[in-house]
DNA sequence: CGCAGAATTGATACATCTCAAGCTGGGTGG
DNA sequence: CCACCCAGCTTGAGATGTATCAATTCTGCG
């Protein structure tokens, strides 16, 4: 089903179609962010690319996982389903997060690309023994893993507390700054990015139905929040306000 | 306001009050289950004890951290709070469970203990220092954050999408869970274990207010799902019926 | 152009919240 | 020793936010 490509067939990026780490876009932010040369040439060793189209499943939950990586380019998320079909999202995953875990054989969530996505793979078993043998990597993994646990920390204060037009903010917000720092957004006046989810995963994300997520996005448009462009730009012409609809403080240490 | 007890005064359990990692009732579960003799003797160097009684903040979120550590007996919780009041519980510390994170210098989150509990604290600053050099410290911390990712994602499976009696049902299957396998608890026909929270404490780890916990926990007793002995005692005659009212696939590998 | 997937909008149902009384049990002081 | 007290808990009745069911209306694309 998922087709392999060690070198990924790319529609427009060049940047990514040359596997050479040197200039990797996300070489400072993934997993190794803190490698010396000599390091990363031993990871060069097991490493491959492969692309999932917009849509794709890449993993299973349950199914046997032969390889971790991080995302290059494009969003994934993690899902877990329940037999009757009630599913929650629970990763969003953008440039330079890592997927898998090591010391583990099978996946634990589904992992579905949604927007076309590039990601560099490590084969398991090698990478798990560079993570006990290369400091850098294990150290790099564990803020990672750690950031990770922040992020899901601050998710379940959204599921378990925030009313439906505060979870759309929340999550408005967080992909807004995670935009900036990516700087593949602009901050002039206000802040412009791609917000590439259906309502349906929106709803997913923020155990809504999608109805109630359309409604509450109409809503925060309506009340001048945020402007849309299309189905998929959103612009926040003040991230203050946009963070105070959040319920989260003032501004969260992002301005100023 | 926090005294510092080096030594803890302990009422019942003289296992702890002799500070040996030897005879540590969580040496095999916490960061520090990976050691050799030489890497605990290190540790030993920078460990001291700390009790605090039920009710009492061990930090507030926001607060300087000049320590870490681990919990070696009771019950302590994680929990954010909004400005408005509204709060989440993010974590729920049971015996070998980690506190603070390295790297970091202020809390990030409340911690108080819910019942007395005695910690294992390290110096925040020489704890670093060991994380660094040593691969079997740094590699059991990599191990424990992983697992609080998989549980924090698995609550907000929890929070986001399931019924006010599948969240009462699942809290109780997970501390059911975690008590079995500290053999804090019997196993026979059933499952009998303490049940250290309030209605409240209950809420804000759910994503509900105490008076639907209340309805739901009585709800569960009605149907014969669980039998309550005192406030904290609780029986569960049936754990796969249990877990079934939880949502949860039938024995989710806990029986058999 | 016209189709299909995605999004919006409306009307109603229902689970949980909110507000408000009581209840219970263990500790305390008269 | 008993009455009181109080935090924690239970129960009830009504309010409300979100889900559910059901049409339409967009939007991109072949």
């Amino acid at each position: 089903m998922t087709q392999i490509n060690p070198i990924p067939a790319l529609k427009s990026s060049m940047a990514v179609a040359t596997p050479d780490c040197a200039g990797c876009p996300i070489r400072h932010r993934a997993v190794c962010a803190k490698c010396e040369a000599d390091e990363l040439a031993q990871l060069e060793e097991v490493k491959y690319y492969r692309s999932f189209e917009a849509g794709q499943t890449v993993i299973w939950s349950g199914d046997r996982m032969d390889f971790v990586g991080s995302i290059v380019s494009g969003v994934a998320t993690l899902t877990q389903t329940m037999e009757d079909g009630r599913r929650q999202m629970v990763g969003l995953l953008l440039p330079s997060d890592f997927v898998g875990r090591p010391g583990r054989s099978g996946a634990a969530y589904d992992v579905t690309a949604t927007t076309e996505i590039v990601m560099c793979c490590f084969r398991k078993k090698p990478f798990e023994e560079l993570v006990a043998t290369t400091p850098h990597i294990a150290q790099r993994l564990l803020e990672m893993t750690l950031d990770e646990l922040d992020a899901a920390r601050e998710w379940m204060l959204v599921l378990g507390r925030k009313t439906a037009r505060e979870k759309i903010a929340s999550l408005l917000s967080i992909v807004a700054r995670r935009s900036v720092l990516a700087d593949q957004a602009s901050l002039k006046d206000g802040v412009v990015f791609d917000l590439p989810l259906t309502r349906e995963a929106m709803a997913d994300y923020l155990g809504l139905t999608l109805e109630t997520v359309s409604r509450q996005v109409s809503a925060l448009r309506r009340d001048g929040v945020i402007q849309l462009d299309g189905k998929r730009k959103v612009m926040v012409p003040d991230m203050g306000r946009l963070m105070e609809e959040a319920g989260d403080d003032s501004d969260g240490g992002f301005l100023g």
